[in-house]
DNA sequence: CAGGAGTGCTTAAGCGGTTAACTCGATGGG
DNA sequence: CCCATCGAGTTAACCGCTTAAGCACTCCTG
């Protein structure tokens, strides 16, 4: 099958293609007449621009990238970037011009190596930055490069745009709503501690913990693998005067801990509380199912396009505040053991 | 910072954009002197070619496609996806001015649709399909748009090839295993009915069932989501001579019915057995763990990529047989309770 | 020493669009 | 009735790169 270009579409309407970019541009210079023609001959001889000669011309490739910096194993099972995906998705369907190109790296270094190179080669219009850090490198190089870009996490100081949500307040009700349950000794195994929601969600627990004059608190760090979910448990669980309810920074931590627990023969939520910092159908495919915040992932993929199109269109663009996250009791967490 | 272009380097080389168009692509025509002199100014400066003015010249767009045709929801979960795109990548960062396009859509006609605007728009030189039908009119529709594409699942007709793995001995070597545990009574909850490998599956378990001399067998099909494993595990928990093992096709289907089996109070595996055809982290996070199928899925995306290379080079290719899954024996399946 | 064959480079057309500048005819105001 | 104005097109340059064709120049050969 031949691919179309405007020089068949002016043959086929007898005028130039310099007039038939007009008209199909919507702009002025030629008669309605004549645009109403080229349109309906465009539409029924089903011409598309070619994308490359667009990108040419007008200096945009129609894309735009995000970046997935995680080791193939965990890439499989974490249902974040899936969600992410798919909130970016219906996003674009509002403007089917432009498309998502993903990229998956190995480490922080690969990753900056492919917004050069994707800026270089003119192969995206912006980028979507995820897992921001406390004064993340990235968000430097790009504005160097002049890429423009939307990050997802706390607002970080320079010129990129985050979409971010508010922890402390969730965290608050997570703890209250423990505390509520009984529960006064409270672990909470979060992500690396470099990820800037980390830090504000241990400054959060760590306010919610006093506010709640709480016995105990501890704050394990793990890398998000269902192992280090599994090994937190462990050690929390071979404590003497033990954690009675565990908050997890995601859900993948949470579901291999309480499989760790129930090996260990502590049962949830009899015996353990268990809180998962991020909702998906894993928490509810499991039994018990787990008590999740539900932090509306999608909802970010969606505002983070947004955004983004705001800064391809007007320059620059203000942070966006998502919703906050919801907690969603279910039935791994429970009234604390009489015994403890 | 501004984009470097071929008359940039030329300037600084002192020869013409032929010249160094030459050179940096290493054909003939200038001397090595001169092409060593290029390159190492163009390697300085850091140039890279715009992947639009490539576009446009060598009618490539240095993309490929992906196209996920899933509900949101059930993209989410499912590990399928994520672990063939991390296959994908791992194949395209050989060659890495080839980039991963990736769509979502609702339905196999938005499917199509988008399959048509990124030819027509020249936007990714192949495409790899997945879920194939028996039929699949999609490799029809690429056939005759001439856009070059490589297929997972079983053979069809047509011009497309196909990645495929054999189920056969696999579903043998599955319900063989089951049948030495005891199981006389075996049932499978397979994916749609439509998708060529159900069909092939299908068959591959009527012969092992035969082959076996089970007592007894029957096949439920539902749409990989948990809902309806869920669904299937209660109606067939609900019989009166129940079945003692359930195959089911894929990870979320097997882990929704465990939980609803639970729910019952049917015990896994003291009362049931439970095999999923799909091995992911989400089998081994659960407990108990469940028994799956391998199925290299990374290994297909790699070779789905090395396939299309080749149909883009060749201009066609042949079939490709994946290694066929393995299956993983965990905690899920057990002897046949006594009493049955 | 003219003529042919290589080198090594430049020139220019072209890929498929966009767009500033120009042309041409109709209109209208003075 | 003449000229400025405007509308509706056309023309051609350009985006960044590729490549066929052309053009010096050297070298070899008879």
């Amino acid at each position: 099958m031949k691919r179309l270009t405007i020089s068949d579409i002016a043959d086929a309407a007898g005028v130039s293609t310099g007039a038939v970019s007009y008209a199909l541009n919507g702009k002025p210079g030629v008669s309605a007449a004549t645009r109403e023609r080229v349109l309906e001959i465009a539409d029924r001889m089903g011409w598309r621009p070619s994308n490359a000669a667009r990108a040419l011309t007008r200096s945009r490739s129609g894309a735009i990238g995000l970046i997935v910096d995680r080791p193939a194993q965990v890439l499989g099972i974490e249902p974040f970037f899936m969600q992410l995906v798919s909130g970016i998705e219906m996003a674009l369907r509002a403007d089917p011009s432009t498309a998502l190109m993903l990229a998956v790296t190995d480490d922080r270094d690969a990753e900056i190596e492919t917004y050069r190179r994707w800026w270089a080669e003119r192969r995206v219009d912006g980028v979507i930055v995820v897992d921001l850090h406390e004064n993340d490198i990235r968000t430097g190089v790009l504005a160097e490069i002049g890429l423009p870009a939307v990050a997802l996490g706390y607002p970080q100081p320079g010129e990129v745009p985050c979409v971010w949500a508010d922890d402390a307040a969730p965290m608050e009700e997570t703890v209250g709503y423990l505390a509520a349950l009984g529960h006064r000794r409270i672990a909470r195994v979060a992500g690396p501690g470099r990820f800037a929601h980390t830090l504000r969600r241990d400054e959060a627990f760590a306010r919610a913990v006093e506010t709640h004059q709480l016995e105990w608190s501890k704050t394990l760090h793990g890398d998000y693998s269902g192992d280090s979910g599994a090994r937190a448990a462990r050690r929390l669980l071979s404590e003497r005067n033990r954690a009675t309810a565990v908050i997890f920074d995601n859900d993948v931590m949470a579901l291999s801990a309480m499989a760790a627990a129930q090996e260990m023969g502590v049962s949830v939520p009899d015996h353990l509380s268990i809180v998962s910092w991020d909702d998906s159908a894993l928490c509810r495919l499991v039994r018990p199912a787990v008590t999740a915040l539900d932090r509306h992932i999608t909802q970010h993929g969606v505002l983070a396009i947004e955004t983004l199109n705001e800064v391809l269109a007007v320059g620059t663009a203000e942070h966006v505040q998502a919703p906050a996250p919801i907690l969603m009791p279910r039935a791994s967490t429970g009234r604390v053991p009489s015994d403890s």
